[in-house]
DNA sequence: ATAGTTTGCGTTAATTATACGCAAATGTAA
DNA sequence: TTACATTTGCGTATAATTAACGCAAACTAT
């Protein structure tokens, strides 16, 4: 008879949502010890009957209240075997969108805070989390170039200039509003609603909003998204 | 104090080769109870004090005598709790690449056999590992087109008509071979070495060979590897 | 009215991809 | 020895896509 393991399985979760001063990322205060303070990743320990996304769905609902848009495996963290200095941790990390502008952060309980971070004011984080959190940005950049996920950052209408935008601040790139404009406009994935103005100044902007259906059947015609930059 | 989990935590590693046929992979026939025999994935249990890539590069190494040129995690499969009938088991997928050219399989121990399986007359695996195999098909395939690994499917040096019916197989499409030599020659990541010819009937042929130093420096200047199909 | 903004639609030049043509260098069969 | 099949290596013409701008329309604030 082989002699039982003695690692522990985790989730962690990356949650990404967008305003439009930059990326965010959502993080909760964790207490080591008795006096010990760090902001972390959300997540914990995997239960013997649950599978690895029902984990992270349960974590993230017992900590935030989020609404997430969309959800992906990025990568499994078990090669620094003292990542966690108590105990030989392996950390299945998750990346997940929301929609930040639908978004309420659960209400603190007892000493627990939970907290937008803007992505480039990270303070030092727990574990290895930061070393999680830096490929998941990159990850999720990579992403936006060959899939349409940006939209699941932004609310179900939005504006050109918003789109745009959230290219902009996360790839930090300098693209051709017209340019882009026309790119997104050719593959045909979004449908226009009615108009939206006085929000800002200047000239009234139309709404869209991203076809999933027709993307999908895209898709199956061999379409394939994307968005390069200089 | 919390409960312990009973998870168990396993490698499972996918070594792709190539030969001029086509794709292969590298399969462990394993014995299960008395009397039933199976193929599976090489891989086994992480030990409590190993890294998840050194478990991989062990039980490769204890299972076959591969010398790997790539290796890299896939994905982890902890979803079904029930992918392994007898205990809860997440497994840490891995792919790894080597010269098929120069390998040859270790003795066979016993009753265990290693053994080639051309990609496309796999048999039904153990556990889930059809699935792991598939997904690590799929991902070769896309990293194909956007990084140079093809690479370390050939041997050292490798004439063009090789690396172009890699790509033809393995991503199952047609190539020009005009264009598709004029392209790579432009990332400029190939050094020219001596001839040979004989081997075939026709133009002798320049042999070619992939200098990795160069593309790290180029990749540093802002380049990006692309080969793209109709 | 006038100035300042943001939007929406175009045009043009540069670059890249696609589809071929064809001669050179070999082995082989007549 | 010549003719032929085969594979390689280099080119060229055309189509498609990308990148770089121009500019008027539709608003707000002054």
């Amino acid at each position: 008879m082989e002699k039982l393991q003695n690692i522990r399985i985790a989730v962690d979760a990356i949650v990404f949502g967008y305003k439009s001063n930059g990326l965010y990322a959502l993080l909760i205060e964790q207490q080591f010890g008795s006096s010990d303070k760090y902001w972390a990743l959300p997540g914990g320990l995997v239960k013997d009957e649950e599978s690895l996304s029902d984990a992270v769905i349960r974590e993230l609902h017992e900590e935030t209240n989020v609404q997430l848009t969309f959800m992906e495996q990025l990568y499994t963290f078990g090669d620094d075997i003292h990542r966690d200095s108590r105990n030989r941790v392996i950390s299945v990390a998750y990346y997940a969108l929301v929609d930040a502008s639908k978004l309420e952060i659960k209400a603190s309980t007892d000493a627990e805070r939970v907290q937008w971070f803007k992505i480039d004011e990270i303070p030092s984080l727990a574990f290895d989390h930061n070393l999680i959190l830096k490929s998941g940005i990159e990850r999720l950049k990579a992403k936006l170039t060959y899939e349409p996920i940006g939209f699941d950052l932004l609310p179900e209408e939005f504006l050109f200039s918003d789109l745009e935008n959230l290219y902009c601040t996360i790839l930090e790139k300098e693209i051709d509003r017209r340019n882009f404009r026309k790119k997104i406009l050719s593959f045909d994935i979004l449908e226009q609603t009615d108009k939206i103005s006085s929000v800002k100044s200047g000239r009234p902007a139309k709404l869209f909003r991203f076809n999933k259906q027709k993307y999908k059947e895209l898709i199956e015609k061999g379409f394939h998204f994307e968005i390069k930059f200089a």
